[in-house]
DNA sequence: AAACAACCAAACAAATTTGTTTGGTTAATA
DNA sequence: TATTAACCAAACAAATTTGTTTGGTTGTTT
């Protein structure tokens, strides 16, 4: 369910960089795929943020997902 | 192919609200379903802001489409 | 130990989105 | 004609994101 903002960032965060991680890619190396610093990348994956539309489709494209594998929170481990 | 911001922004848009017409909701009703204003809606639907990804989440929600559905711009009719 | 890479987090200004109000257009209807 | 509904668009303040710099932690490597 979770339906709430707070919920939402933590949980888009977890999966960004759950995704990220199954492809051996680093912040750094994610950054430079979309021309972003690594700490916009790191704040989006602690869920301080709640990222542009446009910039999770870059994150996205860049993984080589689709948006709705990133939104899928069904697929994180529940902590 | 469009990754440019703008035509994110425009296709995006144009996809939302053939979406919503598709279920024969009008901006309002909708804008009610996610209890914001139906300006916020028109502003999206428009071309004029890049919204942030929960506001497109619940719009999906709302439509309930998912979000891939939501961002596969190669269902439009190229204008 | 020193150097390096990866990452977290705070801080700041600048840019943008969001919430809201207001005025206008168009089409349908009473 | 008058009214209503739907929509576009501009404007404004407030909130938030974004870009960037800085300092710190951890783990690895030389």
């Amino acid at each position: 369910m979770d339906t709430d903002l707070y919920s939402f960032k933590i949980n888009l965060g977890k999966r960004i960089k759950a995704l990220r991680e199954e492809r051996g890619l680093t912040q750094p190396v994610l950054g430079a795929l979309i021309d972003k610093d690594y700490q916009v990348l790191g704040r989006i994956e602690n869920g301080r943020v709640n990222p542009s539309s446009f910039l999770v489709y870059q994150i996205a494209s860049a993984l080589k997902v689709t948006m709705s594998e990133i939104f899928d929170f069904s697929k994180l481990s529940d902590s």
